[in-house]
DNA sequence: ATGACTGGTGTGACCAGA
């Protein structure tokens, strides 16, 4: 089973790729985020011949968040993170596909920092957090991906002391992300490849990709019940370098 | 240190992203 994670960046500007990318890759699910286009808006129809169906969370302009499935059926068990009835982002979508939860999400930014956009950050990831510990001790496996706009550690930036100060990089976003693993979740790229640097983003400015100066900020994290069905994981690089690309990659992993 | 690039919105001297 081939899980994939991909920020799009606006998924009807990004149709092209994606579909090419869907094609070329044929993963089994695909978490998507930053669709930046409304619940009506989503294109439907040429996922479907595509091979796929959906379920989605829209949201004009900004945000939203999608999960596709090809052939197995998609069973929606929760769209929005729970803890704050004010929360209007659509940043978060669950579901049981083929005997697996997955949560799909896309954590804020928090630039800049400090400021009320921070505050939003952390506290979103705090109420992820508690809603994760709801699930990484289940009998059912659960995969948590997406866009997470936190690097964990050192390796995982382009000249990190650049990125101290910054709402991904920061004290406390790493501690947080921590504080999240350390339930018990696994990251499945870190598994396979402790110590490789490997980037999923990469700035449109100053030729990012050109240069290898990227990010790693697009995770999978595993519970205990599915960690040890890990048999791949790995960063679809060559497609950031594709025309009109997004500034993320497709990243995936495959179960046993 | 700064600004560079992109999608969406709507025609902004825009916002937000990371």
């Amino acid at each position: 089973m081939k899980i994939a994670t991909y920020n799009v960046n606006g998924i009807n500007g990004r149709l092209p790729v994606l579909l090419r990318w869907l094609e070329e890759s044929k993963p089994d699910v695909v978490c998507l985020q930053e669709l930046k286009a409304p619940d009506e808006k989503f294109p439907l129809q040429a996922i479907n011949d595509a091979g796929y169906e959906a379920i989605w969370h829209g949201q004009k302009s900004w945000n939203g968040v999608a999960i596709l499935s090809r052939g197995s059926e998609i069973k929606e068990l929760r769209r929005g993170l729970p803890g704050d009835p004010d929360d209007t982002h659509s940043r978060y979508i669950e579901a049981l596909v083929n005997g697996v939860v997955i949560g799909c999400l896309y954590l804020p930014n928090g630039n800049p920092a400090p400021g009320p956009k921070f505050d939003y950050k952390l506290k979103w990831f705090s109420r992820f957090t508690e809603h994760a510990a709801g699930l990484v001790n289940r009998d059912l496996p659960v995969v948590l991906c997406g866009d997470y706009n936190v690097m964990p550690t050192e390796i995982d930036a382009y000249k990190p002391e650049r990125w101290v100060d910054d709402a991904l990089f920061r004290p406390e976003t790493r501690a947080a992300f921590k504080n999240l693993t350390e339930q018990g979740w696994t990251d499945a790229i870190r598994k396979l490849y402790p110590t490789e640097v490997i980037y999923t983003f990469f700035d449109y400015f100053r030729n990012a990709y050109g240069r290898n100066a990227g990010l790693r900020i697009d995770h999978f994290l595993l519970n205990p019940a599915l960690e040890g069905r890990l048999k791949a994981a790995k960063v679809d690089l060559h497609v950031r370098g594709w025309e009109k690309s997004s500034d993320h990659c497709p990243v995936w992993i495959e179960l046993d």
